[in-house]
RNA sequence: GGCUACGUAGCUCAGAUGGUUAGAGCGAGCGGCUCAUAUCCGCUAGGUCGGGGGUUCGAUUCCCUCCGUAGCCA
């Protein structure tokens, strides 16, 4: 047994919350619930940034206080949580009381440290942006990058010696290869890093809405020191060093990729020079492209996570998630996908493994776990048994490295190795056959095998795998890791009860749907305006005009025919579209016309269409024609002088 | 422009410190079972492992170069 403390980003409390924030916490909740299955005493940490000039401006534009603002935009995220179920031990708020005294202690240590004095900054500042651009990121009085409005400033603040730093950092980063993580980012962080270090500005005059400077309270402090240092504030740092000494150094602060040089570069050097111990590992995850493209506000594809979590059934969201893209790669959050997955793994898959097993048992035995000796003797129990040990150790290893994908992919996995179990093992054949002591055997390994399965699932799909355990009769004491050390924990005796349908089966979208959301374009509008326009086109059946502009139709000579063999319906023709070889078109027509009937004809070829193999004739374009109600069919025709390749519209 | 990754079956991806027939899942095709949520099981599919060059007895795995993609930096 050992600590194991997990961190979130605190998330700007500016703006909604988004698929991104309910990603990384997430995967925060499902790595705080597998450490608590395996016995361990966990810290689980989320919460909201809540200073900044952004937030002031914006009160102010609404006229109401920073601290109502911020108190009605964290409490969204806190609901989201909350309907999200996560497990979080504390919700941080960087308004906290607590949170302030552990900022203004952490800035004396950094000033007893030598490394804070008062300097000058001067620059091109967006408000928006809360950033400062060099005058090359400058054009017409905006930045670049953004598009948004830069002014001037100049102010005294408060500077750190980040400079100072450089070389213990790369001494770090070099001694303990795990820090940052994936390696890619590593490489990334470390040649910034060697790229030399400027000192950081980390105080403002600009605004108040902050944690003051102790000492100066003409300076309030910019974000970082007051950002970051949350991570220590709740596991009671210059407070409870009992605590503190049990969770600190965190053992891993998640974050998304955007904010990696805060929490790889700055954060360490903070806690260097407060003489704190560093965190074990900043892991910086990638992210969610939504049905391909990047989420923007531009493109006005944000998903919100309300919806998100409206839409979908959340252990679907939250397997899909974990399931669909390693931490630290980049996904692709479609709905054919989701679908496809919650459909194939979770619906067929467990789902039905599952259902059949216990309808087996209550069909066959009577609903009651069966009591069977302790020892294997058929191999086919024996590999389940070996295997679903297995798996759990998998799952263990997969965890260490972070590599939840995979971990989901052996569980899933040891459930459809459960399925072939009960091909195998033919239980119903059994109880035909009368062999009582055999089935019940049958019965009891899948059952027990379903219950590796659901223990080691509980941390990611925690609803659904609370009703097979449930179904299974456990108690808390048989749904840990350490009772899956052995083959056999299912207590006999149980009455079984069969769990209501554990995974709905999903729709997949429609060919419709998906290009609609493929010829998204830059539509800035609210969604509602979005589909509106989509029902009405849908309704009648009309497509844009650039919709068939698309289509490329030309005129067709037809220089040769063949019937196409083994095919009936089917010719194979060359046809001129005034290109300079003929193309092959297999046109489905040969019922109504023998190829001697068409050559020399002159009709209409859509020539842009995907080529398509028909009985291993590749066919590169298609011919038009109407079909009749008896299923013949008749070709349009033009006259000689128009020639071959001239287009139609 | 510099740096760092990546480019493997229709799709999503594994993998090899260089070595017998390059793997999985999904999709597709075929066959089987019937306990079950039209579910489950088995078999099949032949992908120049981005292009070219080099090192080597041997490279998809190492090196170089080119093309493409992504990220970071300027």
């Amino acid at each position: 047994m050992s600590n194991f403390y997990v961190t979130t980003p605190i998330y700007y409390v500016n703006g909604a919350p988004h698929i991104g924030h309910a990603y990384t916490t997430i995967i925060a909740d499902a790595m705080a619930r597998y450490h608590r299955l395996r016995g361990d005493e966990v810290y689980f940490l989320t919460g909201t940034d809540e200073h900044g000039l952004k937030i002031q401006r914006a009160a102010e534009a609404r006229g109401i206080s920073p601290q109502e603002m911020v108190d009605e935009n964290s409490a969204k995220f806190r609901e989201l949580f909350e309907r999200l179920e996560l497990t979080h031990d504390r919700f941080i708020r960087t308004t906290d009381a607590d949170h302030k005294k552990v900022v203004e202690i952490m800035v004396q240590r950094l000033k007893e440290a030598g490394d804070i004095y008062l300097g000058e900054y001067e620059g091109w500042y967006s408000a928006s942006d809360e950033a400062y651009y060099d005058e090359s990121e400058i054009e017409d009085g905006k930045a670049i990058a953004s598009g948004s409005e830069v002014e001037w400033v100049e102010e005294k603040s408060y500077f750190f010696k980040l400079s100072k730093y450089e070389e213990p950092l790369l001494k770090y980063y070099d001694e303990h290869p795990d820090f940052i993580a994936p390696k890619a980012r590593r490489n990334e962080v470390r040649s910034f890093v060697e790229g030399g270090l400027r000192d950081l500005s980390i105080s403002r005059t600009t605004f108040s809405w902050g944690i003051p400077m102790p000492d100066d309270p003409e300076h309030v402090l910019y974000v970082w020191v007051d950002a970051l240092t949350n991570y220590i504030t709740a596991v009671g740092a210059f407070e409870d060093e009992e605590r503190f000494q049990k969770f600190w150094p965190a053992d891993i602060h998640l974050i998304g990729k955007d904010i990696l040089r805060f929490h790889a570069v700055y954060w360490p050097a903070f806690l260097m020079s407060a003489e704190l111990p560093l965190p074990k590992q900043v892991y910086a995850h990638g992210w969610w492209t939504v049905e391909g493209e990047k989420m923007s506000k531009s493109k006005g594809n944000f998903v919100d996570a309300f919806e998100l979590a409206q839409e979908y059934d959340l252990d679907v969201l939250r397997y899909f998630m974990m399931r669909e893209m390693p931490l630290g790669n980049d996904g692709n959050f479609s709905k054919a996908r989701i679908v496809e997955r919650n459909n194939a793994e979770l619906a067929d898959n467990l789902g039905n493994l599952v259902n059949r097993a216990l309808s087996m048992t209550k069909k066959f035995i009577g609903g009651v776990v069966p009591a069977v000796a302790g020892d294997l003797s058929e191999e086919a129990d024996i590999a389940l048994r070996n295997r679903s040990i297995e798996t759990r150790q998998a799952v263990d290893a997969a965890m260490d490295n972070r590599e939840i994908h995979r971990a989901l992919e052996q569980i899933l996995a040891l459930s459809g190795e459960t399925n072939n179990y009960i091909q195998t093992v033919q239980p119903w054949a059994l109880n035909k056959e009368g062999k009582q002591d055999r089935l019940e055997e049958t019965l009891y390994n899948s059952l027990e095998a379903i219950r590796f399965v659901a223990v080691l699932l509980s941390p990611f799909v925690p609803d659904a795998t609370k009703a097979i355990l449930d179904g299974l009769g456990l108690d808390d004491e048989h749904r840990t890791l350490a009772s899956l050390e052995k083959w056999g924990g299912l207590p006999a005796g149980a009455t079984l009860t069969r769990p209501d349908v554990l995974f709905t089966k999903l729709d997949p979208p429609s060919e419709e749907e998906d290009e609609e959301v493929d010829s998204k374009d830059g539509a800035k509008d609210k969604k509602k305006d979005d589909k509106m326009s989509k029902e009405d086109k849908s309704a009648t059946n009309l497509i844009a005009f650039d919709q068939f502009l698309k289509v490329e139709m030309k005129v067709a000579r037809i220089v040769d025919a063949e019937n196409v063999e083994g095919a009936d319906k089917l010719l194979k023709v060359q046809v001129d579209v005034g290109e300079e070889s003929p193309r092959t078109v297999v046109a489905g027509i040969a019922k109504t016309f023998a190829p001697d009937d068409l050559i020399g004809r002159r009709v209409a070829a859509v020539t842009n269409l995907e080529p398509a193999k028909l009985f291993g004739i590749e066919s590169q374009a298609m011919l038009l024609a109407a079909k009749r109600d008896d299923g013949t069919f008749a070709l349009p025709s033009f006259p000689e002088d128009v020639p071959p390749g001239t287009s139609i519209s």
